[in-house]
DNA sequence: TTATGATAGTTTAATGTTAAACTATTTGAT
DNA sequence: ATCAAATAGTTTAACATTAAACTATCATAA
């Protein structure tokens, strides 16, 4: 997106920095959400499959933290995991108010395929960016 | 997101750059998310705004590859604009196929108000990035 | 012990987002 | 002139996203 800003040159520095940023994100994102699609994983059931295939099972206050959502939100993408039974979730004896999410095991062999492979689109994609 | 790969040196900092990329995009995409939200406005909408504003007059088609959005996702964010009287759209008389939409008088002085606000916040967080 | 406040998670309403199937219109080939 | 393909926009289904209001649980201070 273009601002069309007049100001000094710092700032229109600063504006310019942030066109190419936003773009180059949007871009690589973009490509990463269509590998993803492949497999059926949406960005954000990634993120929280990664989360938990690399630190064990989490809570949903601890997966929020990590991908930067709404707990709302973690609600609505762990409920949809469950669904599809990639994650099952259980409730904390220690403290009954939280709720671990964890990968089944039918599906970590799965997801530890996808990894690479995801690791792979962004390598090839921020080379290509350079 | 980490990635946790273990692959050639080249490969690491791609990964690397790939997560500083994005956090910064977050980082900034949320502040000004918050500041527009203050005026009462989504991201999309002030990018489908900051289009007609500077552009003139725009066809749907136009304004989706300006900010990169699907066909079906800009008739939402203008039907949602034009709801609220900022926007107004016009079937194209030399091809009835288009639609052109463009900006309300009564917002255009509003808009125009908006946009350094804007601006401002944008090259304070790029500032603060650096 | 009990009341108060903090914390984890859910729900709701509103908006965004896509792909895919659809309608309406135009263009172009035969 | 007609019919097929292309194009602009809409609709639908599914998922994402937030803030705000809500429930349940826990901690702590009086």
């Amino acid at each position: 997106m273009r601002i069309h800003y007049k100001g000094s040159k710092k700032e229109v520095r600063a504006l310019n920095a942030y066109v190419k940023l936003m773009r180059a994100a949007e871009s690589v994102t973009i490509r990463t959400y269509r590998h993803l699609a492949d497999v059926g994983l949406t960005i954000s059931q990634f993120g929280v499959l990664e989360a938990i295939y690399h630190l064990g099972p989490l809570s949903q206050r601890d997966i929020g933290k990590k991908i930067l959502r709404s707990s709302g939100n973690i609600t609505m993408v762990v409920d949809n995991l469950e669904k599809r039974g990639l994650v099952k979730r259980e409730r904390c004896q220690e403290d009954r108010r939280f709720l671990t999410a964890h990968l089944t095991k039918d599906w970590h062999k799965f997801i530890s395929k996808i990894f690479p492979q995801h690791a792979a689109v962004i390598v090839e994609e921020m080379n290509a960016l350079t």
